[in-house]
DNA sequence: TAGTTTGTTCAGTTCGTATTGAACGAAGTA
DNA sequence: TACTTCGTTCAATACGAACTGAACAAACTA
């Protein structure tokens, strides 16, 4: 049961407020949607899994919003959906272990762009070559370009190493 | 000596606009302006010191902007002003040490987030007790919470030990 | 002094994207 | 069948932050 404040917004105790505000901030931080997050502020300070419809009140956000935001949640494995017999409504609740919320971030947000990285890197020493042929690079450019680059791909390298071994230790 | 293509803005060669590009989005990334990552990648090819107006016609960006992102990179460290003498303009080039700009970015970037996420996870505890008190918690509720509120702390707590140890190692 | 050349500041605009309302589909109920 | 109840999808809006042009300040030049 739930009570409802003006404005159709349900009333959250303090401790749920911030701890939505927080997760919001640090969602957009991250560069996921603020209602991502905020939701799932709401649904780790929850103790019975919430309906899309809960989530939408108590936040006041869009269906649409909420929709979204716990289909990526989801597929994160940061939260799950839980089955209420005899109600056709999805439930949410928070996997509690948080390694599968940094486990998740990990593989879906920094793996890709490191992936990604790499093949830039690649790229990057061809075109050098190519500015070189073509005389838009000096040779003197060019060996202080691949110097450089080098240095790039080294520190690259190492975030790639120290990566899995962070997930590890969280 | 600048090759400038049509509508004014410099014709780059190749290796230096996948550069630019390349930064630029990994400032996106970490949620600084885009041309402020530019900058930084275009000041990385170069061999000679570039002044503002170097920049500006190179990367088709405005003086603002320019002067804004140099001042931000040489904050942090990833950048540094030389003097060329009998010249009156600011004159930028990179900062070799790409643990500058790493140490810079953990400075600036992550260590003040890390800080008041420890005050937000303080103030939540404090919350969570008012709320019990003032029965919007039931005292089930109330241990749920503080449960993983204690979860969070830890997780936070590994955090801050683990990012001083990645900064030296990277 | 008046006139350059430089960098910074500020108010207004632009642009990307999160968010929304409404339309829709699916799955149930009577 | 007609009528709910839910969740998703999509086009349009709203919002924030980056970016810009113009006004400004500071330091030099003649």
């Amino acid at each position: 049961m739930l009570r409802i404040g003006k404005n159709g917004r349900s009333a959250l105790p303090q401790s749920k407020a911030e701890m939505v505000e927080a997760w919001g901030r640090l969602a957009q931080l991250l560069g996921v949607p603020r209602s991502t997050g905020q939701i799932y502020g709401l649904l780790y300070l929850s103790t019975m899994p919430q309906s899309l419809a809960d989530i939408v009140i108590q936040l006041g956000i869009s269906k649409a919003s909420a929709s979204n935001g716990t289909r990526q949640l989801a597929a994160w494995g940061a939260i799950k959906q839980v089955w209420v017999q005899g109600d056709r409504k999805d439930y949410f609740e928070v996997v509690e272990d948080l390694a599968a919320l940094v486990g998740g971030g990990y593989r879906e947000l920094f793996k890709p762009r490191l992936e990604s990285s790499s093949q830039r890197l690649k790229s990057l020493t061809d075109s050098l070559k190519e500015d070189l042929e073509s005389g838009a690079l000096s040779r003197e450019e060019y060996r202080l370009c691949i110097k450089r680059v080098n240095a790039l791909s080294k520190l690259q390298k190492r975030i790639k190493k120290l990566a899995p071994l962070a997930e590890k230790l969280l």
